[in-house]
DNA sequence: TCTTAGTATTGATTTGTATCAATATTTGCA
DNA sequence: TGCAAATATTGATACAAATCAATACTAAGA
């Protein structure tokens, strides 16, 4: 089974969200097609890991809902390397944004990308 | 990272899909539990396999809204036993409902088990 | 330009899992 | 009971991905 490989990220940054949430026909709605097929499994396959859903959850508990890489490694107690690779992964999948400012770099949900699969699984 | 062995159905069959439904608040709603996000994760993992996706969308689009095994294997082109494979993280995931007609066992979507899901989205 | 904080990448290791051939199991029927 | 159809399991193999230590990169400030 072939892997989609995303080393650009699905999505452009910050402006166009709009294709982060009309993409795919609903999954009950009839049969997928091959491309939406792998987009779609791509995307689950990204929340199909604790830690990611972790990360996820920890930046909708922030007061202003966004984090930064080291808050995520003090909170998980996961090595840096490895909540960088994830943040990665979530960024790629169009799950995140990414803005950096000074040495930081903030990341905050995107909810489109959240609405699509939602749409998807009706 | 531990992966969840369901050796036992999630969900018992046929009666009680409740459960199914009434799981995991919300992602965006604060902090997961560490028990929630071990479950969401191995249901999102499931769904994160093209085959698998392509199985689901193949059910919904059958007039029955069913399927046995055979079909599968014809349609999609694989194996006999990677489709019973499937088949079975599909229903361990709480994703199928199967019952057995003769020799031959039909599965349909559990739509309370999407329902969870989409709800863990929002 | 040197240092430091924050983040990313590389390389190696390990674990998980998709896949199929071969075989076993289950069910219905003659 | 014997056979055939449908499904499940076993065992082996290949590949994807999670993880971390070590290292590199980037930006801000002295």
């Amino acid at each position: 089974m072939k892997t989609m490989k995303l080393s650009q990220p699905m999505i452009a940054q910050p402006k166009e969200t709009a294709i982060a949430t009309r993409c795919c026909p609903p999954l009950m709605a009839g049969r997928l097609q091959p491309e939406d097929t792998a987009l779609l499994a791509s995307i689950f396959r990204v929340l199909g890991e604790p830690a990611r859903l972790q990360m996820l959850s920890l930046i909708a508990a922030q007061p202003t809902k966004e984090v930064y890489a080291c808050e995520l490694v003090e909170t998980l107690g996961i090595s840096q390397p490895t909540v960088s690779h994830h943040l990665k992964v979530l960024y790629e999948a169009g799950l995140l944004t990414k803005e950096r400012r000074g040495t930081s770099i903030y990341y905050r949900i995107l909810p489109e990308r959240l609405a699509m699969l939602r749409n998807a699984l009706s």
